[in-house]
DNA sequence: TGCTTATATAGCTATATAAGAATATAATAG
DNA sequence: CTATTATATTCTTATATAGCTATATAAGCA
């Protein structure tokens, strides 16, 4: 599938998965999963802003399908969507790091 | 480089790389320098926009070095900052129908 | 049942931003 | 210099959204 290729749809839906991950917040919720699913207040602890917040934030990366949740008895553990969410944080990293190092070539 | 080990700065850099990237018409400038490198006129006329929007949206491009210009006359020629560019674009969509596709399984 | 814990939601405010309209800048031609 | 063409910027308005506070829901336990 080539980027040219895309349609109309496809590409609001990957815009929107992009918005999903674009903010800062989310991005470290990502970057906790990445290692293992946790739980809601776990997660709280772990990014320092409140349950509420958390939440809410959870629940736009739930609807972009970028995690998933279990229920066990009252507390809820997410968990990426998929494991190849793996693949593509991994790849948004790893591309920003090379163009890092190309733009700080061009500086010197 | 993990994800799990990046530092707050480029966490937030790439939080801004990503949400340029998260905004349709963005994307749409995106898919077609995928394939060449445009002038604002051109790109203006592929997306049935305002030369202004498309300014604009190019500005924020350039600013998280997603795209470069150079000029030729009075005319900008804009174009992917990089080549890797390329594949962090595909891998992305890639990603995306992937997705896309285990969600249907899922559901079916 | 009522109580506690874990999570979700609603309402509010402040800020960010997309798009339109008008104007400004920059390069070139005459 | 003036006019023209191509692009960028400024200002405004409307909408989206992050975070806060308070409240609601849901599950398990006494």
């Amino acid at each position: 599938m080539n980027l040219e290729d895309i349609k109309e749809q496809h590409l609001l839906e990957i815009s929107n998965m992009l918005r999903a991950l674009s903010e800062p917040t989310r991005l470290k919720i990502m970057q906790n999963l990445h290692q293992s699913e946790m739980n809601v207040g776990q997660l709280v602890d772990a990014l320092g802003t409140s349950q509420a917040n958390i939440s809410k934030h959870l629940k736009i990366l739930s609807i972009v399908n970028l995690v998933k949740s279990r229920r066990e008895g009252t507390t809820i553990f997410y968990s990426l969507f998929d494991p190849c969410i793996h693949n593509l944080c991994e790849s948004i990293c790893g591309n920003y790091f090379q163009l890092l190092e190309k733009r700080l070539k061009s500086i010197a």
